[in-house]
DNA sequence: ATTTAAAACGAACGTTCGTGCTATATACTT
DNA sequence: AAGTATATAGCACGAACGTTCGTTTTAAAT
């Protein structure tokens, strides 16, 4: 799957095949990356799962930081193309803030990376390792939340809201709970977090709205029945 | 293999020094782990940081393995000491579940951990990697879980909250807001990030509480002033 | 004082890591 | 058809990894 690479020419010549096997590289060190992390991602294992050399690969990227960055950079087309953008098809504020949460539940839940969401495993692997690497990756977590806290204001502006939540602190719970629901399926694969994660986001959406922003919220879900006994 | 054997003496004796020089190693250990990982604690770093040869360290362990489930164990124990224990000093239902987490922002933000939270850590690590190390350390988080949980319970039996709460539901969600607590102070080095958490909790808290409970939570903060502006 | 067993050491093993250097195959330019 | 730039391969390197082995140091037991 060739996410954009050029529109048009059918990509042929010596030139275009670097960029053909450089993004192929990539599609699988994401994938590779978002289960055994960026620095579990090797050259070699990275070379054999390709059928390349490693001083072939390696020659697309001038050291395996840049590769880390470039993995990175893959990634965070992905989750704009599968999370961001689809969320933004919702026009009105509240509804689009909520589709923000549910498509980042489904985004986890579906698998986009076989490891769940990529940047919160990169965030736990580099949090304790100064460098580009880190950086980048906060400065997309970072955007993740504004994306967040711009919709709450958004609803907010439109009246949907109330004034007087922060919409900082909203986007920090959301945040929470979100990161809650895939840290419960990555470790037990307990897919009922993520109905634990809706519920309690919108709940608290409920809770922060106007009553003309709370018509825009899907109705309550029936009380789930034949809840796994809670175990000691 | 004594592990317990004597319990009074002064601990020395052959024997004894090398479960002096063990723990010391664990001690360590702990610490590198929480910050660079399970697997990033090699051998031979930490031979050399407390100056021991590498060979000499490793025959306190018989794998690399069973060094990492030792730290793990060891990192138990430091938590259930700085965690845990100090919460169940509070005998009232309510005021120990609101002390289990506030405690436990403490403990990320004290630093008991160089890396925040060793078991986040640890989970986001070996979540994609089968084995007896992701084991225990799945099975120590749900211990967490299960404290939370057994906590809402008990409040719920003192009549201190509503008990049309799910008790698994609760537990969850403050353990999502402690672990985004942890994520952003880790990420960001964000100490606003706690007393989000603990706002977010504790309205969550009130609000499940019945009157009597309310009364045994702290008294809303004063609004913070001169928040850090919010960026976009 | 001699024996004994635990603890720590030093050196080496086979791998794998990231990274260079050099050569060859391939397609585009002229 | 010759020349050139790019893409990939081959090979080797130094370092670090976990692990094993045989030896030496050390404190307790005799």
């Amino acid at each position: 799957m060739e996410t954009i690479k050029e529109t048009k020419p059918a990509a042929t010549g010596r030139k275009a095949q670097g960029a053909r096997t450089r993004q192929a590289i990539l599609e699988t060190a994401v994938d590779v990356a978002s289960a055994e992390g960026l620095e579990g991602l090797t050259i070699g294992r990275l070379a054999t799962e390709l059928s390349l050399s490693k001083s072939g690969l390696f020659a697309h990227f001038g050291s395996k930081e840049d590769l880390q960055l470039a993995t990175v950079e893959a990634a965070r087309a992905i989750f704009i193309r599968e999370v961001v953008g689809p969320a933004f098809e919702a026009e009105n504020a509240m509804p689009r803030l909520w589709k923000l949460c549910e498509i980042w539940l489904d985004y986890v839940q579906g698998g986009v990376f076989r490891g769940g969401c990529f940047f919160a495993a990169a965030a736990a692997e580099f949090d304790s390792r100064p460098g580009p690497v880190r950086d980048r990756i906060a400065a997309i977590m970072k955007e993740w939340l504004s994306t967040l806290r711009r919709a709450v204001v958004a609803a907010q502006e439109a009246g949907q809201m109330d004034t007087s939540v922060d919409p900082t602190q909203l986007a920090f719970e959301f945040n929470a709970l979100e990161l809650g629901a895939n840290w419960a399926f990555q470790l037990y694969g307990d897919r009922q977090a993520f109905a634990r994660a809706r519920e309690a986001i919108l709940e608290r959406l409920r809770r922060a709205s106007t009553s003309s922003g709370a018509k825009l919220l899907p109705s309550l879900k029936a009380k789930r029945r034949g809840r796994a006994p809670a175990r000691s």
